[in-house]
RNA sequence: GUGGGUGUAGUUCAGUUGGUUAGAAUGCCAGAUUGUGGCUCUGGAGGUCGUGGGUUCGAGACCCACCACUCACCCCA
């Protein structure tokens, strides 16, 4: 028995839970305000999904999928990536023929891909996402890039660049393609191992190549940017001029190539530049032709991924995230009479909305106290045998130290007592 | 997939050229008023020294293999 979790997944504990949950409830606020609305789907697909949604070709599909056989001979996938998912609710449920655009994201989306770990990167991630469906104007674009720097921004990241690129439709693509070959036909044999065989298949990623000599060549290569047909120059001009009407500061890196085969047009990445990881948080971009490649109707889409890990590594190397406080009232009780009391007394609390601890240790009351102390508890309710035979509980606060005394039955006036927040 | 680093109490780490019973701090539990937390003091529990081989009279230390963690490359969020 190995107890430990697989190879480059994570725990949440019980202690730690609260940060996920502070970006949790950031997100779906922000995406409320957004008009978006929260979309689940399994963790598991049908292979056939992906291989067609994400492309054959990448790395991503060729050798980090988590894919098994099930016990009815299906092959089935864990999710390697959160769209294809999501276009295949989307169609499955028909939502294209309801009124457009559909707005959706996804939260802690487990999200799986077999690559050696290391910082900030898992093998078992979460992300939170946003997709939009049928709606073709750049403003669109531009709206789901300002929804994700409201999140990063809102939880204190700063250091932080908004690259944006247009990698056009396949028809620009084709002619870009062929220039950019036609350019490094020349230096061909300069390039690295794995750029010889993106040339043929996929020259685009060569753009992307962290090797130097690769760099140096593709520095003065051409540009998708001049090549992209009137319609995509356009829509490209236009988020540019969204995105300064929403006062995003963005860079235009030509250089951007995303791994998913599917995107078209826009593609962006938000990108941490300092804190406890640097590098992407965040990539989408436009995927205008994959709903129609799964079998859909011809309906354009926009989307993002964020990863959630990353995330959280990032923002917490600038703010720390407040841990809220955790309990209202330890109850303490000695004695199996007053015990009995007690425990009635914390539920009466909890049914009023009081946040009520009690022993189930049956620690003294010096350990109950010490006890509270570490939870943080903000004041102890005191039932001994004292307090029991007179009908009273004594409340203390543990900020001032100070002790009240209560009758047991006035519960309304010690709730007022406990919800006020003050120190005695 | 390629390459580096690291594995000793729950945690962070000491552990001499190989030599008796493997230590500290912190955390945990208990006690110092038989009903009161934080501070202090005292005590206690807690370790197959990552696993398996090997060298040796003797291995936590040296050698080999494996495993895990970690970092970088690749790729990505």
């Amino acid at each position: 028995m190995q107890l430990q979790a697989p190879k480059g997944m994570k725990d949440v504990t019980p202690k730690d839970s609260y940060k996920w949950q502070a970006v949790e409830s950031l997100a779906r606020e922000i995406c409320a305000s957004y008009g978006y609305y929260e979309t689940r789907t399994p963790v598991l697909e049908h292979t056939e999904l992906f291989l067609r949604g994400v492309g054959d070709t990448t790395d991503i599909v060729q050798k980090e999928m988590y894919t098994f056989t099930d016990k009815g001979e299906r092959s089935v996938t864990l999710k390697p990536e959160g769209t294809a998912g999501v276009v295949r609710m989307f169609l499955e449920n028909r939502l294209f023929s309801e009124a457009q655009p559909t707005k959706m994201y996804y939260l802690y989306c487990p999200v799986f891909r077999y690559d050696k770990p290391q910082a900030g990167r898992f093998r078992e991630h979460h992300q939170f996402g946003v997709e939009v469906f049928g709606a073709p104007r750049a403003s669109a674009d531009a709206e789901v890039i300002a929804l994700a720097c409201t999140l990063v921004g809102r939880l204190g990241v700063e250091k932080l660049s908004v690259n944006i690129n247009s990698i056009g439709c396949p028809e620009c693509r084709t002619t870009y393609n062929d220039a950019l070959k036609a350019y490094l036909r020349e230096n061909y044999n300069s390039l690295c191992e794995t750029c010889k065989t993106r040339f043929e298949k996929n020259p685009i990623r060569i753009l992307d190549c962290k090797e130097e000599r690769c760099q140096g060549i593709v520095a003065d290569a051409p540009k998708v940017l001049d090549f992209l047909c009137e319609d995509c120059a356009a829509h490209f001009e236009e988020l540019k001029s969204c995105l300064d009407a929403l006062d995003i500061a963005y860079k235009v890196d030509p250089m951007i190539v995303r791994g998913l085969d599917y995107y078209t047009k826009t593609v962006f990445e938000i990108i941490s530049t300092e804190g406890a990881y640097k590098g992407t948080v965040c990539g989408g971009g436009r995927y205008d032709n994959l709903i129609s490649e799964l079998g859909g109707p011809e309906m354009c889409a926009v989307g993002f991924g964020m990863g959630m890990e990353r995330l959280l590594l990032v923002a917490e190397s600038f703010r720390q995230i407040p841990a809220p406080r955790p309990l209202d009232v330890y109850v303490a009780a000695v004695g199996e009479a007053a015990r009995a009391q007690g425990l009635r007394f914390a539920a009466q609390l909890r049914k009023a909305g009081v946040s009520a601890e009690f022993d189930h240790v049956g620690r003294s009351f010096k350990a109950q106290f010490k006890y509270a102390d570490k939870l943080g508890a903000r004041r102890v309710a005191i039932l001994g045998e004292d307090e029991l035979l007179r009908g009273v509980v004594k409340l203390k606060d543990m900020a001032g130290g100070g002790e009240r005394e209560l009758p047991l039955e006035d519960a309304a006036g010690i709730i007022n007592v406990i919800a006020v927040n003050e120190t005695f």
